[in-house]
DNA sequence: GCCATCTTTGACTTTCCCTGACCTTGATGT
DNA sequence: ACATCAAGGTCAGGGAAAGTCAAAGATGGC
């Protein structure tokens, strides 16, 4: 019995590989419908299963004509970016491992010296105000999580 | 299905395209027969979409003979940025005014397209995860005040 | 069988867009 | 001056999405 967060997992993947661009747009009104579940079941599977670390990207837009727009990344397995993103950077990155972070990515080329200043700049604790420690580490990973995601997508482009 | 709101966007913003001094003077009336909806449509396009963040002014005169007259702001190879911007900016952002501050940057030159859409993609509120709205768009405001000092000491440099 | 984790649900919230009723300002003719 | 007309402005409200969160339920490992 597999459970419905699996079906409607498959099912979007599969609407996935329909798409040619790799992107999938659609609302989650319909899809809850579709499934007869509440419309935030649909947040649950996202939320789970489509995050940065596992390859794909969520945009979403409210209020009418809003929808859910799905991005697969195409990674390959060793790939400098996919490693980063599965190992090194977890639920929780300090400034100095962000810093040591875009350091790597400048030195293989992946982003230039001036990108690496400029985002050094904005993951900065001092940037990252009003938080406690915990919080900071947490926004920072989930910031250099869809960056790492963002650069795959660029390169693959 | 690009909402209304959208298409009265991109249509002012052909219109500017086609004055050579970056300056459109329009009537309100004009624009809401055109478009088929009430007037005060234009105000909400305006006032959502045309702000000094994104790079416009808008003035308008009432009474016989009125008009709306949006300016695209220029910025000039001397003129400091965050001068210019850091009003604008304030110490709140929505994550749609953060976008079109960069599309205005990128649109002026002063950033890449690549860079563009990094900064719009660490930017969002999906990605500043775990706050309520108003932390949000203060830590964004924040990330961005840092954002423009440093693209301006880049710039003389 | 117990505990941890994953799933499901629904009540409540937020965002975005659009409308219409009513208000304010400026120009013009007398 | 004043009346009138011709702009544009404001604001509250409603509808159409999606988001949040916590509580309840299911599942699986030991």
């Amino acid at each position: 019995m597999s459970s419905l967060s699996k079906q409607i997992e498959e099912y979007i993947k599969a609407l996935l590989e329909q798409e040619s661009g790799g992107v999938l747009e659609i609302q989650r009104n319909i899809l809850s419908e579709y499934f007869h579940c509440v419309p935030s079941q649909i947040n649950y599977v996202l939320s789970t299963r489509f995050t940065p670390v596992q390859g794909y990207l969520v945009e979403t837009r409210r209020g009418g004509g809003g929808f859910v727009r799905i991005v697969s990344l195409q990674l390959d397995e060793d790939d400098d970016i996919q490693d980063a993103l599965t190992d090194a950077v977890g639920d929780m990155l300090t400034q100095k491992d962000s810093e040591g972070l875009t350091a790597y990515l400048y030195q293989q080329g992946i982003i230039s010296q001036r990108e690496m200043l400029l985002l050094n700049g904005i993951l900065k604790d001092r940037v990252l105000t009003g938080m406690e420690k915990g919080q900071r580490d947490s926004v920072r990973a989930s910031m250099v999580q869809h960056l790492l995601a963002m650069l795959n997508m660029m390169r693959h482009t």
